[in-house]
DNA sequence: AGTTCCCTGAGG
DNA sequence: CCTCAGGGAACT
């Protein structure tokens, strides 16, 4: 369940790695992960070198100097890992590509299946990394994107979700509302602001929308210098586990109770999704005086 | 805005 | 055997 933390995680291994290094060639043992372009399209990227790699929302954009741009998006069990050349593929590597100085060579695993790969033409004019919007940025599923959560203002975090009636806690799924946010990171970001899932946005106050944007960005950043959260696939390119998991206030605690005030937490449907929360500090319609919650101590 | 589906593995 | 996990598209 790679989401925003976890997907910066891997960029943050990729970039340093893959920077500046020539591509030899690409082995797509799985064409359908391949959207819109055949594996004769990968072909463009042998001898270009890697000009940086980013992460947008939760998808990882690879640019090449004077070649394609690779887009992938991990969904729930994709990953990228830098594995020693020759490394074995098991059934689950779907692609992987070979780099000219054989110092390691790139994995993509992913068991189910769900992930994509976008290689898209280069655009005319500018490759450089980071800067020009570039092929990626007007592709379909990059533009139609929310802006990063944690590049916004509280106004303009707020802005995003005007006139919006739904339940907050689908809104903060929904991409193109903000981009990045997923299932466990919801429903973390709402127990620390403590709003009830199932709050209708047009009900949160303005002082709601201020802390629902602080808590976003207190459990994002905390998220990324843990390493994310491994629930059950996520790895970072090295293999290695992230720890944000032991710091899970409600994700996947149904039953246990919660850190603040040892209510057992509450398991729900939204949208379609499994939700936690603390049904006492997270009560609908509550006006909220104090910002800190006070966690107990474990056990 | 809610439901179904894609896919595979884990757990009951 | 069954259900569940969940990002996002496609449907109703």
């Amino acid at each position: 369940m790679p989401e925003l933390p976890e997907v910066e995680t891997i960029v943050r291994g990729l970039d340093p790695g893959l920077r500046e290094r020539a591509i030899a060639g690409t082995e797509l043992l799985f064409p359908p992960l391949l959207r819109r372009a055949s594996a004769r399209d990968l072909a463009a990227l042998v001898g270009k070198r890697i000009a940086g790699v980013r992460r947008r929302g939760k998808m990882i954009v690879i640019e090449c100097r004077g070649g394609p741009t690779l887009v992938f998006h991990l969904k729930m069990t994709g990953q990228l890992l830098l594995a020693e050349p020759g490394a074995p593929r098991d059934k689950h590597t779907r692609l992987v590509i070979t780099f000219a100085d054989a110092a390691s060579e790139l994995h993509f695993r992913d068991i189910r299946k769900f992930g994509f790969l976008l290689c898209l033409a280069q655009t005319p004019h500018g490759t450089r990394a980071g800067h020009d919007a570039g092929a990626a940025d007007t592709c379909a599923e990059l533009a139609s994107l929310g802006p990063e959560p944690l590049a916004v203002t509280s106004d303009e975090f707020a802005g995003r979700f005007a006139g919006k009636k739904a339940r907050i806690k689908g809104l903060l799924l929904d991409q193109t509302i903000v981009a990045g946010i997923g299932n466990i990171y919801a429903d973390e970001i709402l127990f620390d602001a403590r709003i009830q899932p199932e709050t209708p946005a047009s009900s949160i106050g303005r002082e709601g929308w201020v802390r629902l944007w602080k808590s976003t960005r207190r459990i994002l950043n905390k998220a990324i210098r843990a390493k994310g959260s491994t629930v059950r696939d996520y790895v970072d390119t090295s293999g290695r586990a992230g720890r944000f998991q032991f710091s899970h206030r409600v994700y996947d605690r149904e039953g246990e109770p919660c850190r603040a005030c040892r209510t057992p937490i509450k398991r729900i449907r939204v949208a379609g999704r499994s939700t936690y929360f603390c049904p006492s500090c997270q009560r609908k319609r509550r006006r909220v005086v104090s910002t800190h919650i006070t966690m107990l101590p474990k056990r």
